[in-house]
DNA sequence: GCTGGAGGAGGTACCGTTTCCAGTTCTCCG
DNA sequence: CGGAGAACTGGAAACGGTACCTCCTCCAGC
């Protein structure tokens, strides 16, 4: 009768009727749920037959209540629908849920008072830890916000300040971006145009380092041209019409982010330059587009999933021995492609 | 002192502690923060500003106890990685925030079984509701589960029994299907190649009955080829190999999937095929690779943030007047572009 | 035989709310 | 002026657990 599986769902026996039907006090029935030691085994018995018998669950938001802990951990994402983002989740959740959490999800759309709103949202549904990939590393309210959060938070290819006692996970731009400007200073380019969506974010920054520091080592002159402004197809547009418009245009673009380089093909199919042929291209993070392209495109690669997963262990490890905060760095890797081609003659002076 | 905001961080106060400062009782102190129309101004006026003073938030946790009800619904996606996917989370995500809730993800990789462990754990975190986009239409354990699962369900394009009181949002993949066999019948196609992850699911065999509609229309006879399998790039790699194994191999392959798309690209590639001139080709949803390939590939596209956000709009729905189940249906539109090109004239027969 | 400690079990405060119930005051009407 | 009812307010019981504290028993050791 009890068996009745529709009422089993219906109506969740609680602990008292466990207690109750087993004759025993509420406080044995958790014991022996929750493997205290101090049990004997005939106790254990009763209380587990009972359990099965009335399919009792203990009530997760009672146990988060009297434990502080939700088991849960919220993820600010920019916009999820960006491969990039979501192949971060995609590590994360897998991690997380292995661990026993649950990740909560919410978009940004790169607006840094989102971010804001969604850490407090956060905050106010108790998570035990955020995972962050904030729109902005230098807004003052998201960082004094973060500074006094009380969980812990790790924060994802974003370079914030120590004072805030968060874990990063970051990726190794410089050496990624340095390669391929070797590469495509070997192939005889000096003029290369780098898009990128702001220099207010770490990897921005990491990456003209990165060129600049190859064009630096060759010991030649700086003739790059970098232009910074959104993470959007639409910059990737306007910058690569502004780069193709100049006096003395690139010989070569380097497309910051997987938007970035939907909108300079855009320009450059709609211009009529053949990738490969009239301007070489690279592009940052290694999707299906890049490897398909005719020709395939050269591309800046990281192991996307990887750092999704780098970041949900280093939250977990702090979840659990309270450890220090740390911060990881990954590799990229440069691959070669024909999109990467020689520079054309009478430009390569 | 106790506006100092690292405390207040710290230290939450709780509604008691607002009740003592307040000099009411707690119970008063609930009924302002709730909005009880029993309530002189004088009692708001007072239990507000300590309120402001103590930084006081209600806890969150304590009111879902309380209430029975969490403000936050499940998601189990497939691979979240999956850009179709992360569209139906983003479109989600965005409706559920609007309304207060979390949502909560997790992937299921297309295992049923995953789906079943994640349903469970959803409801063991008393989620008002979820999102399902299913690995499985007919599994049984997953069935029988959902009939007696207690909290609204929405699933997304798929196709589950009345009894179990589901809502579902279905794209119409029949119409766009439909609509690009037609096309490709008009440029002299015959031997139509469709390949599909599955005919366990709706999509699947919506597109295959689109394309026979289509065919059977014209009164000719039916030389397509189907060929399921699974929703990864593999099986768009062997299928592809299989068709263009055949002694008659088809002269147009419709690829039914954006990881199918890769395969069939990868080995179309390595084969030396040119698409739109050796073979013409359809894919299904509309992806950056779709329309900067070169040359454009024709697709059946549909407007996948929309699904999920319906989807979210109809559990919401749901939640707030325990409405009758609905299903919505959402347009697919067939896209023609320059892959979608002539049958070549010998095998036109 | 008494003491001390361990093993085991029960009782209950507490987590932080909401909400029902009961009680008080005040107003208004007959 | 008495009583009905409205307008407020306070107290306390839930919600469903956890964990501390207490108490009892039994056994070993002196």
């Amino acid at each position: 009768m009890s068996r009745d599986p529709a009422e089993r769902v219906h109506h969740r026996a609680n602990v008292r009727e466990v207690a109750e039907r087993a004759g025993v006090a509420i406080s044995s029935v958790s014991r022996v749920l929750s493997e205290h030691p101090d049990v004997s085994s005939a106790m254990r018995a009763r209380v587990l037959a009972v359990v099965d018998e009335l399919g009792y669950e203990p009530d997760f938001l009672a146990q988060s209540l009297r434990r502080g802990s939700t088991l849960s951990v919220g993820f600010v994402v920019g916009d999820i629908s960006n491969p990039v983002m979501s192949n971060f989740a995609r590590g994360a959740e897998s991690v997380l849920r292995a661990a026993g959490y649950s990740m909560l999800l919410m978009n940004s759309d790169g607006d840094p008072e989102l971010d804001e709103a969604h850490i407090r949202f956060f905050l106010g549904r108790r998570v035990d830890g955020m995972l962050l990939s904030l729109a902005s590393e230098k807004r003052r309210a998201t960082l004094d916000l973060l500074e006094h959060i009380g969980v812990p938070v790790v924060v994802i290819d974003r370079e914030v300040p120590a004072r805030i006692g968060a874990n990063a996970v970051l990726s190794d731009h410089r050496a990624g971006m340095r390669a391929a400007t070797e590469h495509l200073l070997d192939l005889g380019h000096r003029r290369i145009g780098l898009i990128i969506p702001s220099l207010e974010m770490r990897a921005g920054r990491e990456r003209v380092g990165g060129m600049r520091d190859a064009i630096a080592a060759r010991g030649i002159a700086d003739e790059s041209i970098v232009l910074p402004g959104s993470l959007l197809a639409e910059h990737g547009e306007a910058a690569t019409n502004q780069l193709l418009d100049l006096p003395h245009p690139p010989t070569a673009i380097i497309a910051g982010g997987n938007q970035l380089l939907i909108g300079t093909l855009r320009v450059l199919t709609a211009r009529g330059k053949l990738v490969g042929e009239d301007i070489a291209l690279v592009t940052c993070d290694d999707l299906p587009l890049a490897e398909l392209y005719r020709p395939p495109i050269a591309t800046i690669a990281r192991d996307t999933v990887g750092i999704g997963r780098a970041a949900a262990q280093l939250l977990h490890a702090r979840l659990q021995h309270a450890e220090e905060p740390a911060t990881v760095i990954l590799p990229t890797t440069y691959r070669a492609r024909a999109s990467a081609s020689m520079a054309p003659r009478e430009v390569a002076r």
